[in-house]
DNA sequence: GGCGGCATATGATCCGAATCATACGGTCGG
DNA sequence: CCGACCGTATGATTCGGATCATATGCCGCC
């Protein structure tokens, strides 16, 4: 369980980021705010939401653990919607002028940021596509495929299975019947939170 | 209807682009293949798929008529899916040395390529958040408010319905019942492709 | 002109995921 | 130790979107 703190690009940062606590419902920034930086979310959940002219909430986005968001800020001089915290939530605060600033000194640090964000630009886009598939069992299957891809057969899950379903787009009965099914019908096995995905061959 | 051709960040790459048109099922690149570039969706449809060892197929992603796909190229040796043409297709090619060049020569390029990563990863969270609504009224609504938050109250839209329904993630059926019944609840006014949203003040 | 194809649009039916209900085991706290 | 809560799991029912069918208007093409 690596925290994201730890990957290459935010350490270079360096001793700038600080980090934040947030109680329930209490903002980290409105729209409009002049930007102070990105963020991650160290353990909580965050909910990034627009208000409307006449009061309509739309979500943008819902970070939780391990999720970096309004890495957009870094070309905009303002927020574009407002962040409050879910539950109460530990957030780092990575300031705007320390990562141009790291960005300027050392350009692996940049080639690394750009990387990730391609890299999440290639994740969103799979996800989405998951979401086209209309059916559970098909769709969780596909889902665990592209879990699965990059190493073996096996995929282990370090999360209860409620929260990976809502991933998937699905209640967790859904999922749960979902997963039932592809172990009968002998494509998957399952152990705990571990699952291997079986050749049909 | 302005190219993506025209936008800044490849327009500054220069005259190192070449131009490919594909038929129907031909591949722009495989699995394995050593990384050429990045590409841009010109006109047509071009399909990221993936196989599993034993045949199973899974899409990764459709990029359509103004879409780049395969950014994350930049920073990997080897292609990791199939790009296949869904229909006769014509594709900008970006040589990886070319953008890598123009990014070392002028930090401005390489700004303005990763603001479009970060803005892609944004829209991208958006899009994947409308699917968690499950109402189809509601997912349209909110799928309008988000392409009209920007501007003011209209929406223009310069593609049939049926491809902004399978964006959503809804039939065309559907979709059109949906506007039906936002009309009718006054929360909509249609004319042609252009619709406005209302305030229920 | 006439035809075919496509986007738009709406009605009828079906199916499957959401919802509601229920149960069981594990864990944490009192 | 016991009760509350949560994750896991499955059954019963409901509901809404998918599917199938059908119609109209527009456009390009023969």
């Amino acid at each position: 369980m690596k925290g994201i703190l730890e990957e290459p690009w935010i350490s270079a940062i360096g001793g700038d980021i600080r980090e934040r606590q947030l109680g329930e419902g209490q903002f980290l920034f409105r729209q409009g705010d002049p930007v102070s930086g990105i963020f991650a979310v160290i353990e909580g959940r965050v909910r990034l939401v627009r208000y409307s002219r006449d009061g309509i909430v739309s979500v943008l986005y819902v970070a939780v653990s391990g999720d970096t968001f309004a890495e957009a800020a870094l070309f905009s001089d303002v927020y574009h919607c407002d962040a409050v915290a879910d539950v109460p939530s530990g957030i780092a605060v990575i300031p705007k002028e320390a990562i141009l600033r790291a960005f300027a000194a050392n350009p692996d640090v940049a080639t690394a940021f750009m990387a990730r964000l391609a890299r999440q630009v290639q994740a969103l886009r799979s996800r989405l596509e998951i979401r086209n598939i209309r059916s559970a069992t098909e769709r969780v299957l596909q889902y665990l495929l592209l879990l699965s891809a990059p190493g073996q057969r096996a995929v282990v899950f370090d999360r209860c299975f409620k929260d990976v379903a809502a991933e998937v787009g699905l209640t967790h009965e859904a999922f749960y019947r979902a997963l039932s099914t592809l172990d009968t019908q002998g494509k998957i096995e399952r152990n705990g939170r571990v699952i291997r995905i079986l050749d049909p061959a």
